[in-house]
Order: structure tokens, then C-alpha cells, then sequence
DNA sequence: TCCATTTGACCGCT
DNA sequence: AGCGGTCAAATGGA
């Protein structure tokens, strides 16, 4: 272990270098929407793009993850208090929990221009009007939350620019077992490798969520910002991203996939909405560890 | 009657 | 203090 004093130098170093990451990143970004034209016509400028883009993210995540990791091994002390702070029990009697964690470190973003229907049910618990935004922003969470602890959430917002399109951001995984999994973005934070992977895989699904009691909101979403989400451009070059799933009636278990529902068609990986995300990362505290 | 959606209110975070 | 995320009662459809 080293000192308090080192680590938190070195991790205000590693935060400097993460902002800086994410501003190359916002730039670049800013960069590809403006280029999108060109792109269309010029898949070796999209692929060149996209291996720009990848760099960045992997080094971003990196940076976010040893920046990360440090604040777990010193944060202990500094562990915010989850129920803490202003628990106002309204006139409502305890109909409100108390323990309502935000943080939610881990997402990624999706631009699609027809379909909701990513092959998962979703069911709707809110929408909101955002502030300066021109469409409100809808809120789902997996219909499995109930009975397979599935923390999976998205929300959806229709594009300003584009009102055909729909902005969708997912946070946490499925580790529900629909039949109709779309293909997830899963790492573990605790996995070694701490690398990206898109693409299912079943077994890191189960093996890195254990089944959580659905009395434990609380503890059930620590878990699922254990699952390391980032979006990388070579996202775009996976077809499992790019064609998610077949419509396949959409409806499973008799459930009715929420929202506006249409067949999927193209999918694009944004990375501008998913910026800001990112920067939760910096933010991430020990809720993030088992400790 | 059951279940999903709507929507106003509550509450955490900055 | 304000914004955004979530809750849960009310509502409506199957």
C-alpha cells in the first residue's frame, strides 16, 4: 500500500489526464458528426475515424480505470454515506425509499433511427422534460428487474436534430435470460483483462451477477455499475452491434416491449451523448467495489 | 382483474 | 436552488 498522500497525488494526475482524454474525445467526436456526410461516402475516412475514436476510448478507459482503482484503494475513509444527507420523510408517510443511488458510472449510447426494439422488454417508470431539451426524456428499466434482479436500464430521448431518430442510453447489462438477448457491452470491473468487449457472452453475464434479493435496490445497483460499459467506435464494426436483432415479434414472455416500436434498421454508435457519461468515471467512488 | 403507462411528487446530486 | 432520476398512485386497455 502506499501512502494516502502519493496515491492521492498520483490520482489527481490520473483525473487531469481523464479530463483531458474526454475533451480529445468531445472534440473528435464533434469532429465525426460534422464529417457524417462525408463519411457516407468515404468508408475509409469512417474506418480511419473509428480507429481514432477506439484509441481515444481505450485510453480513456484505461486512464478512468486506474484513476478509478486508486480512489478504491483510499476512498474508504471517504465513503459517501448512501442514505445519508436530507432523508425528508414527506407527508407521503415512507412511501419513499430512502436509499436511491445515482451514480451510475457506466453507459453507453445509442443513436437509432427507427427502432426501440433492441430485443430486450422494457418496461416504462417515467418520463421527464429535461431542460433545454426540445423532446422529453423517457425512462425503462428491464421488465425482468422483478422477477431476475435484471438492472438494465436505458433511456430514450428523440433527437433534436433529428426527430426521426432516438437518442438511447444504456446503463448497466441485462443479466436477465431472455431468450432475445441483444448483444451487450460487458466487462466486468474486477475482470483482469479490463478490456472491451462487445458482443454477448453468457458466460460473463451470469458469472459476474449473481442474482440479487429484490428487497436491495440499493445494493443491487452497486452491482450493476460493476459492469464496465464504454463506448468504443469499433462498436461500429462489430455486426453484432450494428444489426442487433431481428424483430422476432418482439414480445417474449408475453411481455410488451415499452415504447415506440417500429423494425430495427441501422444502428449507429454515437459517442457524443456518451461523452458526459464518461466522465461519471471520474466521479466513481468506492460504491463501485465490493469492500 | 391484471398489467403497463402516465404523471405528479419526492429526493439525490451538484 | 434547480435539475434530473425514480417512485408510486391513478388511469386505461386487454
Amino acid at each position: 500500500m502506499s501512502s494516502p498522500t502519493k496515491v492521492a497525488a498520483s490520482s489527481v494526475a490520473d483525473r487531469a489526464a481523464v479530463q483531458s482524454l474526454i475533451r480529445i474525445r468531445e472534440t473528435a467526436a464533434h469532429l465525426g458528426v460534422l464529417l457524417r456526410p462525408v463519411f457516407l461516402e468515404h468508408a475509409a475516412a469512417k474506418s480511419t475515424f473509428d480507429e481514432l475514436m477506439d484509441s481515444v476510448s481505450r485510453s480513456l478507459t484505461l486512464a478512468a480505470f486506474e484513476e478509478t482503482a486508486s480512489v478504491a484503494v483510499t476512498g474508504e475513509g471517504q465513503l459517501r454515506e448512501i442514505s445519508g444527507g436530507k432523508s425528508k420523510i414527506s407527508s407521503v408517510g415512507e412511501r419513499r425509499r430512502v436509499c436511491r443511488r445515482r451514480s451510475r458510472p457506466y453507459s453507453w449510447t445509442k443513436v437509432i433511427s427507427q427502432s426501440l426494439d433492441d430485443g430486450h422488454t422494457w418496461r416504462k417508470y417515467g418520463q421527464k422534460v429535461i431542460q433545454s431539451a426540445k423532446y422529453p426524456r423517457s425512462y425503462f428499466r428491464c421488465t425482468h428487474k422483478q422477477d431476475q434482479g435484471c438492472m438494465a436500464i436505458r433511456q430514450v430521448q428523440k433527437s433534436q436534430d433529428d426527430p426521426s431518430t432516438y437518442i438511447v442510453t444504456y446503463f448497466g447489462e441485462h443479466t436477465c435470460k431472455s431468450p432475445s438477448m441483444a448483444p451487450q457491452v460487458i466487462i466486468s470491473a474486477l475482470d483482469s483483462s479490463r478490456l472491451i468487449s462487445f458482443g454477448v457472452d453468457s458466460e460473463k453475464i451470469t458469472r459476474q451477477a449473481p442474482p440479487p434479493s429484490l428487497e436491495q435496490e440499493c445494493d443491487e445497483e452497486v452491482l450493476s455499475n460493476l459492469t464496465t460499459v464504454s463506448l468504443s467506435a469499433a462498436a461500429t464494426s462489430n455486426p453484432a452491434v450494428a444489426a442487433p436483432v431481428a424483430p422476432l415479434a418482439g414480445h417474449d414472455h408475453g411481455d410488451v416491449t415499452s415504447g415506440f416500436q417500429a423494425h430495427t434498421s441501422s444502428v449507429d454508435m454515437e459517442f457524443m451523448e456518451g461523452l458526459l457519461e464518461f466522465e461519471n468515471l471520474l466521479d466513481v467512488d468506492t460504491d463501485c467495489f465490493f469492500l
